[in-house]
Parts: C-alpha cells; sequence; structure tokens
DNA sequence: TTGACGAATGCATACGTATGCGCTATAGTA
DNA sequence: TACTATAGCGCATACGTATGCATTCGTCAA
C-alpha cells in the first residue's frame, strides 16, 4: 500500500517540535530537556517511525554499506568467508552489499554499479579486477581490497595467504614422509593463487633434487581433481603423492582414486589439499592440508579498509598470512623414516 | 580522498544545459536533439560521471534493494541459494542485502535495520520471525518471504518443499526396498522443515503399521548426525534404515557408522537425506536423497514478490513445490522384493 | 493568417535527513 | 550589576536526482 512512510517532520509535528529537533534526539546530538525528549521519543514510537536510509546518506556523505564481491561461493571456502565479513561489518554498523559474477561475465562489469551505491569499500573475492578499473577505483576514492587474490603488478590491496610458503610446506611435508613421485593439480589457470602454491611446491622440490613432476590443470573445483587424478594415476609409474591446489580439488581426486581405481588413501597414496574447509576433517576424506588463516585474513581486511578511510591512504598494500599444515590421515602412509 | 564526486550538476553545467536535461538523457526520458544528446553524454564521460544511488532512490521512492536473511551459510544447501537469488536479482536490477544472524541473535533484532532501508522486498532462509514483527513488516509495505520454512499461524508468506509428501516419500522408499526397523534423525527442533519431514515420515510408516520408530534429535549440522548416529547403532536392536533430516546430517551418520562402529552403508544400514548437496553426489556418500526444486522455488519466490509489488496483495501465500527421490547407493541394499 | 500541436529545453520543487547558525532564557562569574 | 557561557530549541539550507509544469520555437493544417 506505500502507506505514506512516516519521516521525522511527521514526528516533528506530533511532538509539537521541529524536525530538526528531531533528529537531534534520535542521533543523541545536542542537549534537550528530558520532557522535549520524552515527547519526541514518545511520538517516534507511536507513529512508528523508521528513518529513511537513503536520506541519511545523502546528507550525511556516507553510504554506511560495503560491498562483497563472489564469484564462487560454491567452493566450500566461501561460505565461511562470507559469513565471518558479514557478521563483522553488521558489528560495525555496515550493511553488506552481494555482487555476485555469473560466469560468462566479468568483475570489471559490475564494478560500475559498485560506484553508485557510494560504497564504503569493495571486498573481491575469487576474482581480480583490471588495473584500468583499479585505477577509477582509486579516482573515486573506492577502497578495494581483493581476498584471497591478488592482481600482479596492479595497485590493488590484496590479503593472501602466504601460498608460495604453503606450497613449499606441502612438497616439504610430502618429502619427508617418504615420497618419491609426488605430483600436483592445479586449480584455475592465472589465479595468483594457483601459481603461488605451485611455485612454492615447485621450488621446494628443486632444493632436493626434484625437477620435474607430473601436473594437471582445471578449475577449482570437485570435477576437476576427480578428472584429474584418474589422468594421473591411470598409468604405468603413477605418483605416490598428489598435492591439489585446494581441498575440493583433493576430494575428487580422493574419490576418483578410491571408487573408480581402487587406489588406497593413503595406503598407496597421499594427498594433500589447502584449505581446511569443514569437510575436510570428515573421516571420509581426513584430508591433511594446509590451513588458511581465515579469521586472521578478515581481520586484516577491515584493519586495511579502515586505514585506507583514516589516513586516506591511497598505497596499496599487499598482506600475507602464514598458512598451517595439518596433519590428518590422507598422508599417514609408510612413513619410513 | 573523497575528491568532490562530480554530480550531474557538474554534468550540466560542463554541457552548458539544465541539470533536468542531464538527468532525462541519461535516463532515455524525453526528446533531445542529437546534438545536445552528444554533449552531455560526452561531458558525462568526461568527468566520469556516475549517478548516486541514494539520491535517485530518494527521488524516485524505490529503493532497488532487495534483503537476504541467511542465518545458516555454513549449510551447504545455501551457498547454491544465495547465488542464485544474487544472480537473479541482478538480471532484475536490483541489489542484494546481505543479512547474517547471530547464533546468539535473532530475526527480530536484525529487522528493524531492514526497514531503514526501504527494501522491495526480504526473504528469509533457515529462520523465522515473529508474528508481530510480521505485522509490522507489512504495516511498512514490507513483503517479506520465507524460504524453505514457514511460521505457522502467522501472516507470512512462505515458498517450501513439500516436506511432508518429501517424508512420505523417504519412508515409502525405505519400506519398498525392505526395511523393517527405520530411524529418523531430526533436525533443529521446532523448524516448519523439521517438523514436516517427520511428519510425513511418520505417518507414512504408520500406513504400513509401524507406530513407533527410534529417533534422535539435534541441529542442521554434520556433528549432530555423527553423535546421533552412534547413539542409535551403538545397541543391540539397531535399525536397519535411518532417514536424516537433510543431507549434512546424512554424512555425518554415515561417517560415525562407516568410520566408528565399520557399519558397512549400504550394506547393513541404508541411509537416505533430504536437500540434494553437491556432495551427495560424491562416490564417498553416494547419498539417496529428496531433492529440492531449489531453481522452481526461487523462481516462485520472485513471482510472490513481484505479484505483492504490482497488486499490493497483502495476503499471505504457502506455495509448495514437489521434491523428488533421487536414489543412489546409500541405500541400494539387500532389494529383497 | 492564425491556431494548434509537438519538439526541445529550462525552472522550480520534492524526496527525508543532518547540521551550521541564530535566538532566548537562565545560571554562573567577576 | 554587567557580562559571559551554555542549555534548549527553531530556521534555513544542503545533499543529488527526478519530474511536473512553463516556455520557446517551428511546423502544419485550416
Amino acid at each position: 500500500m506505500a502507506a505514506k512512510r512516516t519521516t521525522s517532520v511527521d514526528v516533528a509535528r506530533k511532538a509539537g517540535v521541529a524536525q530538526s529537533t528531531v533528529s537531534r534526539i534520535l542521533n543523541g546530538s545536542g542537549h534537550f530537556s528530558p520532557e522535549t525528549r520524552q515527547r519526541v521519543l514518545k511520538a517516534a514510537e507511536e507513529l512508528d517511525y523508521k528513518p529513511n536510509a537513503f536520506a541519511r546518506s545523502l546528507s550525511t556523505q556516507q553510504s554506511e554499506f560495503v560491498g562483497i564481491v563472489m564469484a564462487d561461493i560454491t567452493n566450500p571456502f566461501y561460505p565461511n568467508v562470507l559469513e565471518k565479513f558479514t557478521t563483522r561489518f553488521q558489528e560495525l554498523g555496515l550493511q553488506v552489499l552481494l555482487f555476485n559474477v555469473p560466469p560468462d561475465s566479468d568483475v570489471d562489469d559490475i564494478l560500475p554499479r559498485a560506484f553508485e551505491y557510494q560504497l564504503e569499500g569493495l571486498i573481491i573475492t575469487s576474482a581480480t579486477i583490471t588495473s584500468e578499473m583499479a585505477n577509477e577505483a582509486a579516482r573515486h576514492g573506492l577502497a578495494v581490497v581483493l581476498f584471497n587474490r591478488y592482481a600482479k603488478g596492479s595497485n590493488v590491496s590484496a590479503v593472501c595467504c602466504d601460498n608460495v610458503a604453503g606450497g613449499q610446506l606441502a612438497a616439504q611435508y610430502l618429502l619427508q614422509i617418504g615420497s618419491k613421485k609426488p605430483a600436483y593439480i592445479a586449480g584455475t589457470e592465472n589465479t595468483s593463487t594457483n601459481i603461488d602454491r605451485e611455485h612454492g611446491f615447485a621450488t621446494q622440490l628443486r632444493l632436493h633434487g626434484m625437477h620435474t613432476y607430473l601436473r594437471q590443470q582445471g578449475t577449482y573445483s570437485y570435477q576437476t581433481g576427480y578428472d584429474a587424478a584418474i589422468r594421473l594415476l591411470d598409468r604405468d609409474e603413477p605418483p605416490d603423492a598428489i598435492f591439489c591446489a585446494n581441498d575440493i580439488i583433493a576430494m575428487g581426486c580422493m574419490d576418483a582414486a578410491r571408487f573408480k581405481l581402487g587406489i588406497r588413501i593413503p595406503g598407496d597414496l597421499a594427498v594433500i589439499g589447502f584449505d581446511d574447509i569443514p569437510a575436510s576433517r570428515w573421516p571420509s576424506f581426513s584430508l591433511t592440508t594446509i590451513r588458511q588463516p581465515v579469521n586472521k585474513m578478515i581481520e586484516t581486511t577491515l584493519t586495511l579498509l579502515a586505514d585506507y578511510k583514516s589516513k586516506s591512504n591511497m598505497d596499496s598494500v599487499m598482506k600475507l598470512e602464514p598458512g598451517r599444515l595439518i596433519e590428518r590421515e590422507s598422508t599417514r602412509w609408510n612413513r619410513l623414516a
């Protein structure tokens, strides 16, 4: 019915005061007699008054909104991230505007829409933006932070797990438990996470004289792990350990190995993932993995946004938080040492 | 830097026209000479003009926002739902405002904030609201739709899977494959989903002369399934089949049975879930389940919201979409018949 | 030749809130 | 006593956009 929303003017009229008085009393600024105060509060209550956030934002020039861009909520790593961000922002009095990036489109496409909402900040997960867009954002004074990604050579701030170190950790661990022929299943090509994890992995292997290793490329999906595992393992000299670019790939890999190829894990094959999603600790997988310090990463992101606002610090920053090896059954193997 | 955002007035000045002209040209209303049109568009481009959504909303009295309340993004059923809603709303030119309900608080607590944003509609998943709040929403002309829940006796519209029918389907199927002693693991108490699924299940069992069955109560979580399975199965006469209130419970149940108790599934025990989340089709579980028609439910929800707006239809509606049995390995058992 | 009409544009105001400034009365201080 | 500070409030305006109405032409039919 859109029954003509009640405004602060209505409240003022009913309480017999000026609109400015209503505004000040409701926001707790200025000095007012207890009687006036009560009259106004009572009138607001009786009229069921709710302030109009748009008018407030327009007047104060503060939007109260942050944007979160999610490109792959299907990856079980992200729901948790989204929930925590939302909770924290709500605590801070900010509302979360959710943007989704459909498979066939680009973050750049939705960014123009984001500008219209005068966001206090924009967090981009599982996707990146082009340098031009980053510059445009900076011009508009919009703080952009990439979460779990970074864009090489661009001036966008980013918060990531230290993926290179994580990859090294994985390699080191596999060598330590005696793997002679480790392999890698890659996630989405050209993502910083994928590149760094493999880079760390490869570097560490090279340190121990392994200059080549088997690898498969795909996306960050269960299906990729499943298919890649078959291609890797269904051969004469299969790997004895597989480092998967994330947990969901690892699960596809384990399922293919066990149920399609009849390979025992950890008996015949060690598998290690990355992320530590909830399902990783389920006995069905009991997946050894590199845990991303999600809480720490989120807090760092919030700090970055706050800094940007307060200090108008336009310099882009890159924050790395260390991951941690979580040892489970999927690698408890023929530990020789 | 907040470098004084450029407004339509700036564009107008630069193009040598009135602000109203800029507004009309950018919105494609009214008639204008091609030259003026070009001048304005050029000026807007050069000044990098982005309209202010708040001012627009304030002026048009249309918010362009819908709210989605998520109480349990951890349940793998919801990320998919959230993604699809977001995608569809974006297509419709609406932005999604995400509200999270922390465990210790209530939907009613966040609703007042929702009112401030003049939402075009509010979708509540995995939670309900009290009748008073529903009434208040109606008074404010806010369309509220419960998704995958309904509130008995209140005047809130709801879209659900036909959970009673789903429960019947599960029971019928278990009886059909020869179960003599089926059990139920319940989800969160007092939720309509849980009540209806069990009700359908129980009704159908009674039809076949089974007036009692074993049951366990918990929440919609993996841990509930795990713990409940142990309590159900670690006894003298354990059930031969378990209907779980949702898939994630079923997975906890299966893991406990297999890895803690050494029970074979489907050899010794049949398990059936509800939802059909992605992991259900993984070979590790290959879970027979009742699939919720998510896409249909979403479209129905959108229709409901649209109807509300156009026809100012305040009557609350309850829409039920039928679920469907998806047969997988977790119940391929000693099929006697 | 005049009247009507539509194209092309400007003027003015509304949307609902916040806030700087100004006014009055009273209390406190020198 | 005179002066200052401050509590307590109202007035007026700004925020940026949309839109009803008025205005000025030019065209075309009567």
